[in-house]
DNA sequence: CCCTGATTCGC
DNA sequence: GCGAATCAGG
């Protein structure tokens, strides 16, 4: 594979979207994540991150340094031209607040809340709220691109464009990232105050 | 161990 | 220019 103008073109957009280097190449197919980074950097289009500290540190073997006796007013160490860290793409109100995991439509005809149940289901709103958030920083992979380690939490309508998977780290074996499995798993608890 | 990106250097 | 190997973290 060779870096035509549509491949360099999507790896422009992922990495601008925050994807990372792996994610990438599993896109583009054919190319390894060290190959993205390396075109990302011949690219010119390397560090992202707003506050990034370019002040890494180089102590390699360096004994002697460019003689040049020339130029040290300003070292300027905090060259950043990025003025627009985040584009943030489109600000969705929230069409569904609770995507509900392993898809429980609701089988309740209707009226009654739902409180009668032993399935006690009472997620903390701190939990949907940090899902809320975490589904900005998801990865957003596609079916092929989950593994055994990534969030396979589905976001979306699967009948619609817009429907992906969080993608995120998993926390542990488990099949969903730590936000995710805060409102997957809970029912062990609620009815904590048992014997009453 | 899983994952990140960064750098080097032979091709 | 390319990217595997390697490095340096998280």
């Amino acid at each position: 594979m060779s870096w035509t103008d549509e491949r360099v073109e999507l790896l422009k957009k992922m990495w601008a979207e925050g994807q990372s280097a792996s994610q990438i190449a599993k896109e583009l197919g054919g190319v390894t994540r060290n190959a993205v980074i390396g075109k990302v950097h011949r690219l010119g289009l390397s560090n992202r991150t707003t506050g990034a500290a370019p002040v890494k540190a180089e102590a390699k073997e360096k004994p002697i340094e460019t003689p040049k006796p020339e130029v040290a007013a300003k070292p300027k160490p905090e060259p950043r031209p990025e003025p627009a860290p985040r584009p943030a793409a489109e600000a969705k109100p929230a069409a569904e607040p609770r995507p509900m995991p392993p898809a429980r439509k609701q089988i309740i005809p209707a009226g009654q809340p739902l409180p009668p149940q032993p399935s006690a289901n009472e997620i903390s709103p701190e939990a949907l709220a940090k899902v809320s958030e975490v589904e900005k920083k998801a990865k957003k992979l596609t079916l092929m691109e989950l593994t055994e380690r990534t969030c396979k939490w589905p976001v979306g309508d699967p009948a619609t464009d817009d429907f992906w998977f969080c993608g995120l780290p998993t926390q542990a074996g488990k099949p969903y990232c730590e936000a995710h499995v805060g409102v997957a798993f809970q029912p062990m608890s609620t009815r904590r105050d048992r014997r009453r």
